[in-house]
DNA sequence: AGATTTATGTGGTTATTGCAACAAAAAGGA
DNA sequence: TCCTTTTTGTTGCAATAACCACATAAATCT
C-alpha cells in the first residue's frame, strides 16, 4: 500500500482504496527490460503508475526515426491521456528496465455509478492535477526542442534539469542515443558537441552524469 | 448563452451556469489584434475560453526567437494548465485577430465549498476531457516537430491537417511567419521548400491554402 | 489612388548538422 | 579470464537548412 503515497490517491485513504479497488478495477503487471507495455495502434481504458522500474515513451516515424517522447520514472503515471479520451495510442511505452505498473481502469472508476463516493472527486481532482503537470511538462519538452542549435538544446535541457534538482550536477535518465532521441538530434553529433562544450571548459560529465560551469 | 454549447459546459444547464457564474467567477473581456492577453511570468487562476478571434500561445527564447506553441480558435479553451497549477506562465498569449474572451475563475470554482453543487463534478470531467485533449495536441505539434527535414515537417503537418478535415484541401490558420514558427524552421526556408514542393507536383497553395496531390 | 507597411518569394553563401564508417571504451556473459 | 556486445567518441564528407539581402506582391492607410 506504499503507492497510496502516490499523488494520485491523494487525499484517499486505504478503506477507499479498498473500496474503489475492489471490482476489479485495478492490476499489478510486472515487465523485464525492453519489453513493450503498449504499442503503437493499441486503445486502453486503464493507465498506468510506475511503482519501480522505468519507462520510455517513444514513436518511430515512417522512416524508422525513433523520438523519446518521455522518460517514466518510479511513482509517475502514463497513458492516462489516453484512457481518458479513448484513442488510439500514437506511442510505444517501453520497459527500459524491469519494471512493475499498477493499472487503473478509468472507464470503470469513472463510472457515474460511482459519483457518489467520496473518492471520486478526489480521483477527479488528482486526475486532473496529473494531467495538468503532464501538459507543463510538454512544453518545457517543446522548449527543448525549440531551438535550432544543439549546443542550446544541450543547455536548455540540462539547465532545466539543474533547476529542478537544485544542483549543478545532474544524472539524467538516459544513455547518449536516448539523450538525442530526447533532444531529437544526431547522436554523433551530440557526442561531437558535448566533446566541444567539455573543451571549452562549459560542462563536465562521464556518462549519464553532467556538471554545468 | 451560445457558449454553453462549448464543450466545457457539457452537461450543465443554463441554471446550473447561472448557479457558478454569479459569485463573480467569470468575466468577459475584449482583445485587440496583437493586444497580450497573458504575458511570461504571469500567474493566473482564471482560464479562458475564446468565444470569437484567434489567439496565439507563443514563447520569445533567450536570442529573441520566437516559436509558436499553440493556435487557439474559436470556442477554444486556453491557459487552463497554468490556472490549474498555477505557476507562473512560460508563454506569451496574443490576439492574432480582435477576440473575445470569457474567462473562468479555477479558483473559486473547484472550491472545496462548491463539491457537492450538481455542476462541480461535470465540470471537473469537462476539464479532464480538455486537458488530455490539450495533451494529444502537444503529441500532435511534437510528431511534427520531430523529423528534422523541413519537407517532412510540412507533410506531417499538411497531412494530419488533411485527416482532421477530411479533405485533400486545407486551411490553415497561419500566414508563413507563423507556420515557420509553427515547425520551427525558418521562413525563407519554408518558403523555399513549398516552392520547390510545388514544384514538383507534390502540393498547391496559395496563401494560406493547401491542396496536397 | 498613391503611399506605406506587411507578407511572401528567390538567390547566394555559410555553417551546422546529419550521416556513415570506424575506433575505443565499457559492460555483460560464458 | 577472454570473448562478445553495447555504448561512446572521432573523423571526413555531403547536404540541408539557416542567414542575409533584396525583389515582388499584397494589404492597409490616408
Amino acid at each position: 500500500m506504499n503507492f497510496l503515497k502516490n499523488p494520485i490517491f491523494n487525499g484517499i485513504t486505504e478503506e477507499e482504496y479498498n473500496e474503489l479497488a475492489a471490482p476489479g478495477c485495478t492490476r499489478t503487471s510486472r515487465y523485464a527490460k525492453d519489453q513493450a507495455v503498449f504499442s503503437t495502434g493499441d486503445q486502453t481504458t486503464a493507465f498506468g503508475i510506475l511503482l519501480s522500474g522505468e519507462l520510455h515513451i517513444e514513436n518511430i516515424d515512417l522512416w524508422g526515426n525513433r523520438i523519446i517522447l518521455h522518460n517514466i520514472s518510479a511513482g509517475e503515471a502514463f497513458a492516462e491521456t489516453y484512457a481518458l479520451s479513448r484513442i488510439p495510442m500514437m506511442v510505444d511505452v517501453t520497459a527500459s528496465r524491469d519494471s512493475e505498473i499498477l493499472f487503473l481502469d478509468l472507464e470503470k472508476l469513472l463510472d457515474d455509478s460511482n459519483s457518489s463516493r467520496p473518492w471520486h472527486t478526489k480521483l477527479l481532482r488528482n486526475l486532473l492535477q496529473l494531467s495538468a503537470a503532464k501538459n507543463i511538462a510538454w512544453s518545457n519538452r517543446m522548449l527543448c526542442i525549440s531551438s535550432r542549435h544543439i549546443r542550446t538544446r544541450i543547455m536548455t535541457y540540462l539547465s532545466a534539469e539543474a533547476v529542478r534538482s537544485g544542483s549543478r550536477e545532474v544524472t539524467i535518465p538516459f544513455n547518449r542515443q536516448q539523450m538525442a532521441d530526447y533532444l531529437n538530434v544526431d547522436r554523433s553529433a551530440l557526442s561531437k558537441e558535448l566533446g566541444k562544450m567539455r573543451d571549452e571548459g562549459i560542462l563536465e560529465f562521464r556518462k549519464n552524469r553532467f556538471r554545468l560551469i
